[in-house]
RNA sequence: GCCGAGGUGGUGGAAUGGUAGACACGCAAGACUUAAAAUCUUGUGCCAGCAAUGGCGUGAGGGUUCGAGUCCCUCUCUCGGCACCA
């Protein structure tokens, strides 16, 4: 046999799949559906380390899935507009246009070394009329419902690039692209009114519980004390319901009661123990919303105990609308009692059956889990958590909900003093009004002219002038607080007290209604009022005496929730019931609104640029803004001479295309200059690779309610306040509107990590420590670097390149490729090639039990981990077993069949390899697609094989380890007891009789002394 | 300041509350070689010991447990994000 030589070996076959139309899907196929998702990458014109990593390790799952008999759709498009295909034009003097499509050509030939299954067929570039004409048509959609609108609004403006920039793309004050400082300019814009999506936009994921007691059961009984505390103490809310007539119950009362004092929602978790649980499926039938899952602990459907009757049993009709609840709930637990005296454990699993519900069957503590603690309860209580259908990280879902901001307040009103202003005031902290004793605007607000007393004038002028030159920049390093005062004074309306009016730049116009009154309870104020010698007087104290007298004495800031004092009526109320008091109080008398604050602002999303999709609005001199109509979509971008915005947004030179007629009145209109924001473009892109070529619409939408959602989105974990929070509101738009049925688009997000140079710097030329992957191909192959890649970690990790870990991965491939000698059967010629002299039926047999172990082991592990984008355990699993291999041909030969499932389970890593071995292992003369390794089936594993037949049995004297003994799978305590005792080393230890002997079945051992 | 993720050998990293350090890199010794590379074999957490073995060991300190890298509390450091959000 030949020496593995990558290099030409994978051009070969990437140039016969592709004549062989292997990795062609078509995707009207009835096969159960695979969409598997990457970010779309930006044409740069050069393929990095970077795009290896998200694209060729992805490519992995894609060929597991494909083997494992999945439709994978795998579409690879580009993000083409934008800037820096601007910027190269304008330096180089050529057309973006070329630019990018050149880029892309590149781009694609480099993507070919990977010897990936990505589908460029599908994938759209974005700088395409017929993709960005949707991107049109969506605009004018959201026009039609309010959702697109212009606004001057003040913005980040780089004033190198001339353009707007969205906050995402402000990185500590700078321009993200080219990292020049960013300016506040006031600028009209169109904006998308994504703040009418905030409430939908929130991930609403924290669960509450709703407990069910059983026959004779009491919420204050068994293990409901327990379970409420443990799950009130991660921050859950529980509610457990006291039922009516526990010793005597009907169940149709209890059900009736249930429904109508508790709370359910799409977040609820509802448990019922025992006849608990058939109320709670009663009370699943019945709801009207659907809930996050049912757990049953020891259920039944039928008055059926193995002990004796019970009275409710003819009380209730035993009838369940089994369809009816499972479509009420998201997923469904039953846990049973191993050997309950009164619930047969056949009942639990029918019970089961009929829901489709998972089963559990357990010893609890105290037969039919009666015990004041059962563990596995609250365990599979907390597993129904994971079970969500949309899984994404916690941290994206956290920053994005931070992101939002929502904060429930209320906007209070204050009068002016001897004037008719009022000063409104966004507050979340109601119960901390009595103890206002000033105000601060922003000092931007148009309001501070008109309240400012004439003495006044000159300082607050002076002020303001300063603030509004300040850069955001210089406004955020500066955290010394300044402000003037404007000789205004306001009425706070709960106390009719008169507190002064200020003017300072920590009160910030775009929040709330950008003034605040200021009390003792908030560090910031208390700050402002201490440099400017404002009163202040403490009102919420904690009850702790020591801290109290701190507090009163303005020794410390107390910004929590407590109990009121010095405030007039409230005074004893606690935080909670004086806010609920003051919003009344205030409401009443029509002082004050109870309002919702967003940190999340509008959208902005007009570019003052040429390279992006044009905005589809005419504005007409008698009509206004006008919609370009549907019909002469796209707006196609006209060539142009000069991308250099010099003022004006260099689509304004196009005269030609920016003088049209009115579509309205056929008078003399012109065209809108700015272009849109490629975070557009972004926001859709993966529904349009479904149906990337339709002419009449967006897509098909039969066909993109069957592949969307994806089920996989990889990506990066910058996008997490930005690209993914765009997305989520186009598709929800998207679902309003009537053309998607779903409206989240991904079922599961998961980040990759980045890959740094060898010195552990971000890789960058300027650095000059860029790893590039051509030259690792060219050395070690695509195969090894996909591998490696695949090895390095965890997906999501950030770490350097190491140059010399990648030899382990290329040396795993050599060895397999060496092992092709070993393979019994297999008779290497003269000239290289094998061929195959027994028949592969005849060997099967030969397998030992080890051999069999280590084979399913492999299987089970390989298809779960890279299942669960844990490619580096995979790749580990697959190297043990090689080693076993490797030891077993070390003096003999290995078997057909253990080679061939080896190469099977190493073909989606490594698809130039193993395809060359496979061909040659199975002495095919010419490549047919059906005879690729990758259209074969992924190995079944075999569950009797991975069960061993002797297990070592740890042996621990006071929990240390002391000694292994080898037994029988299954073995109980009594044999264990016995063959440890045997020992001479634990009997150097266990001198006396142990205190206590732990026995963990198949595992350990363990002497108490 | 707030939110999030983390801290395990020389390095990247493994470990459903049950033998910490799988797998790999690196390093060391040996084999092959005139030599080197490649390859193969063996060793490799730290301390003591020729060894058997013993002690210590997952950022620090406490706790729960027969048993903690894993669960709880306090602290500390690193990374990422947000940041005067009323």
């Amino acid at each position: 046999m030949s020496k593995y030589i990558p290099k030409s070996l994978e051009k070969n076959w990437q140039k016969k799949w592709h004549e062989a139309g292997l990795y062609k899907v078509d995707l009207t196929d009835s096969k159960k559906k695979y969409y598997l998702l990457v970010e779309l990458p930006y044409p740069s014109g050069d393929l990095h380390m970077g795009h290896w990593f998200t694209f060729a390790v992805t490519d992995i799952l894609g060929r597991l899935k494909r083997m494992q008999g999945y439709n994978v759709f795998f579409p690879v498009g580009f993000d083409a507009f934008g800037l820096p295909a601007e910027n190269a034009a304008i330096k180089r003097g050529i057309n973006p246009r070329d630019w990018t499509y050149g880029n892309i050509e590149t781009m694609k030939k480099q993507f070919a070394t990977m010897g990936g299954m990505h589908d460029f067929e599908h994938g759209v570039i974005t700088c395409d009329p017929e993709y960005y004409r949707w991107n049109q048509w969506i605009f004018i959609k959201m026009l039609e419902k309010g959702l697109a609108y212009r606004g001057k609004i003040l913005s980040n403006w780089c004033p190198k690039d001339q353009t707007v920039l969205a906050n995402e793309n402000v990185e500590a004050g700078r321009c993200w692209r080219c990292g020049t400082e960013v300016v506040q300019k006031e600028v009209d814009q169109w904006m998308l009114k994504i703040t009418d999506y905030a409430d939908r936009l929130l991930w609403e994921d924290k669960q509450n519980f709703v407990l069910l007691h059983g026959f004779t059961g009491r919420p204050d009984k068994n293990f409901f004390p327990w379970l409420k505390e443990a799950l009130e103490t991660k921050g859950y809310r529980v509610q457990v319901p006291a039922l009516p007539d526990p010793d005597d119950a009907d169940p149709m009362e209890q059900i009736k009661y249930v429904l109508e004092n508790c709370d359910f929602d799409q977040n609820t978790v509802l448990l019922g123990h025992s006849l608990g649980a058939v109320v709670a499926m009663k009370v699943t039938e019945a709801l009207k919303t659907k809930i996050a899952g049912l757990v049953l602990v020891a259920p039944f459907i039928e008055p059926k105990f193995r002990d004796h009757p019970r009275p409710f049993e003819k009380k209730f009709n035993w009838e369940f609308d089994f369809k009816k609840i499972k479509s009420n709930i998201s997923s469904a637990i039953t846990v049973g009692d191993i050997d309950d005296s009164a619930v047969a454990p056949a009942h639990v699993k029918k019970a089961a059956e009929v829901l489709g519900a998972e089963l559990v069957m357990v010893k609890p503590n105290i037969d039919h889990f009666t015990g004041h603690q059962e563990p596995e309860v609250l365990k599979q209580l907390l597993s129904l958590n994971k079970t969500s259908q949309i899984d994404w990280p916690q941290p994206v879902r956290e920053g994005q909900n931070n992101w939002i901001g929502k904060s429930e307040g209320v906007i209070i009103k204050f009068k002016v003093k001897d004037s008719s202003e009022v000063i409104e005031v966004f507050t979340t902290r109601p119960d901390t009004l009595w103890g206002a004793t000033f105000i601060v605007l922003a000092p931007e607000l148009d309001l501070v002219f008109k309240i400012t007393t004439s003495d006044k004038t000159k300082e607050v002028t002076a002020y303001q002038e300063k603030a509004v030159k300040k850069s955001e920049m210089e406004r955020k390093e500066n955290k010394e607080k300044t402000g003037v005062f404007t000789g205004a004074y306001a009425i706070n309306p709960l106390n009719g007290n008169e507190i002064p009016v200020w003017i300072a730049d920590y009160a910030l116009a775009q929040y709330g209604t950008g003034s605040l009154f200021g009390d003792a309870h908030d560090d910031r104020d208390v700050e402002f009022a201490k440099k400017y010698g404002i009163a202040l007087t403490p009102t919420v104290i904690t009850g702790d005496v020591e801290r109290d007298a701190r507090i009163k004495n303005k020794e410390e800031v107390f910004t929590g929730y407590g109990t009121l004092i010095e405030s007039g009526k409230y005074t004893g109320m606690s935080s909670v019931e004086a806010k609920r008091a003051v919003i009344a109080d205030l409401v009443h008398a029509k002082s004050a609104e109870v309002f919702v604050n967003y940190h999340l602002h509008d959208w902005s999303i007009s570019r003052q640029r040429y390279w992006g999709t044009p905005i589809p609005v005419i504005h007409c001199q008698k009509c206004g803004t006008v919609p370009v109509p549907e019909k002469d979509l796209p707006v196609v971008l006209p060539e142009i001479k000069d991308y250099s915005p010099q003022g004006k947004p260099p689509l304004a030179a196009a005269e030609e295309w920016v003088n049209v007629k009115c579509p309205n009145c056929a008078g003399d209109a012109k065209r809108e200059v700015d272009t849109m924001d490629t975070f557009v473009d972004s926001a859709w892109y993966f529904l349009r690779y479904v149906d990337p070529k339709n002419e009449r619409e967006i897509f098909n939408k039969q066909l993109v309610s069957r592949w969307a959602p994806v089920e996989l989105y990889i990506g990066g974990a910058e996008h997490t306040l930005g690209h993914t929070l765009y997305s989520r509101f186009f598709v929800k738009f998207l679902h309003d509107i009537g053309v998607v049925p779903f409206d989240e688009y991904a079922k599961k997000r998961v980040h990759h990590g980045v890959i740094l140079g060898p010195d552990g710097a971000r890789m960058s030329k300027s650095h000059g420590n860029v790893v590039n992957p051509d030259e690792q191909v060219d050395q070690f192959g695509a195969d090894a670097v996909r591998m490696y890649l695949a090895f390095l970690g965890p997906y999501d990790l950030v770490a350097p390149w190491n140059p010399t870990g990648i030899r382990g991965v290329y040396h795993f491939l050599q060895r397999v490729w060496e092992l092709n000698e070993k393979v019994d059967g297999y008779q290497s010629t003269v000239e290289g090639k094998s061929k195959k002299t027994v028949n592969r039926k005849s060997i099967t047999h030969n397998l030992s039990a080890a051999d069999l172990f280590w084979m399913h082991k492999t299987i089970k592990k390989v298809g779960e981990d890279v299942s669960s984008i844990k490619y580096n355990t995979a790749v580990a699993a697959l190297m043990e077993w090689l080693n076993y291999l490797s030891r077993k041909a070390h003096g003999g030969k290995i078997l057909h069949d253990e080679y061939e499932t080896l190469l099977l389970l190493v073909a989606p890593f490594a698809p130039h390899m193993t395809e060359e071995l496979w061909q040659k292992s199975h002495s095919f003369t010419h490549f047919d697609a059906e005879n690729s390794v990758h259209k074969q089936a992924w190995p079944v594993f075999q569950e009797q094989y991975i069960k061993e037949e002797k297990v070592i049995i740890v042996v621990q004297i006071n929990g240390k380890v002391r000694e292994n003994v080898e037994v029988e799978t299954g073995a109980d305590q009594v044999a264990v007891e016995k063959l440890a005792r045997a020992s001479e080393k634990i009997q150097n230890y266990l001198t006396g009789e142990p205190k206590k002997v732990i026995f963990v079945p198949g595992k350990l051992l363990n002497f108490v002394i």
